[in-house]
DNA sequence: CCATTAAGATACT
DNA sequence: AGTATCTTAATGG
């Protein structure tokens, strides 16, 4: 079996749950920036992701998104448990972060799981938890500093994730991370090259001295 | 070349 | 900080 499954379900308490998960959870492989989730679609599934990451993404109509939180290995996505449970379509997209494995669960399934097996509904709960704390986290940093900060942190963040210093994504995409517009992020950008922090060219973000 | 699109610039809120 | 709009530059066919 594969062995990402096996370490999610080791989490689980009950043998037999154990057991219908691996007999009904579909094992799938996305790549990157493929679409796992679309926005307005009905939700029969839910994705629990193995490895790799993906990420959720609210669509405001002309075609913007941004970006709500990740989901990285062994979470799902609430807000999809929760318009599913509800019979409601997809209040959000979910795009692949990076090339993931993913297991699809039918939600028929899952809303039975949570009247029988107590692990399964703890499993459901932490990730609640986990998604509470971290919207903690991001309120107290957007009422605690400013856009220049948040965009350094970003930017240190990324470059320590993809162990580079040559950042590859447009300013774009940053905006959509940190909730503005691009000609502000490029505003920054620019101000920050001007301080010898970082050098500038298309689609690309060389990190000089940050701090 | 030309089309597409990232990034720069300016002006106004 | 954010929006609107225009201009310039890079890229890939």
């Amino acid at each position: 079996m594969n062995q990402n499954l096996t370490t999610f379900l080791s989490q689980l308490k009950e043998a037999v749950l154990r057991q219908e998960f691996a007999e009904i959870g579909q094992v799938r492989r996305v790549r990157v920036g493929e679409v796992v989730v679309q926005d307005g679609a009905y939700i029969r599934s839910i994705p629990i992701i193995l490895s790799g990451a993906l990420k959720v993404l609210q669509t405001d109509g002309e075609g913007r998104d941004r970006l709500i939180y990740y989901l990285n290995e062994g979470e799902s996505c609430i807000m999809s448990i929760l318009g599913a449970l509800n019979n409601e379509t997809s209040k959000v997209k979910v795009v692949a972060e990076r090339d993931t494995e993913i297991v699809m669960i039918p939600m028929q399934n899952a809303a039975i799981w949570v009247k029988k097996y107590p692990s399964w509904t703890e499993y459901i709960f932490k990730l609640y938890q986990k998604r509470f704390e971290e919207l903690l986290e991001v309120v107290k940093e957007v009422s605690s500093k400013s856009l220049a900060e948040r965009l350094t942190d970003f930017l240190i963040q990324k470059s320590t994730l993809d162990a580079t210093r040559s950042l590859l994504m447009t300013h774009q995409q940053i905006a959509a991370e940190l909730g503005t517009s691009r000609v502000v992020i490029s505003r920054l950008l620019k101000d920050m090259e001007n301080d010898q922090k970082i050098e500038l060219s298309r689609n690309k973000i060389k990190i000089l001295k940050l701090v």
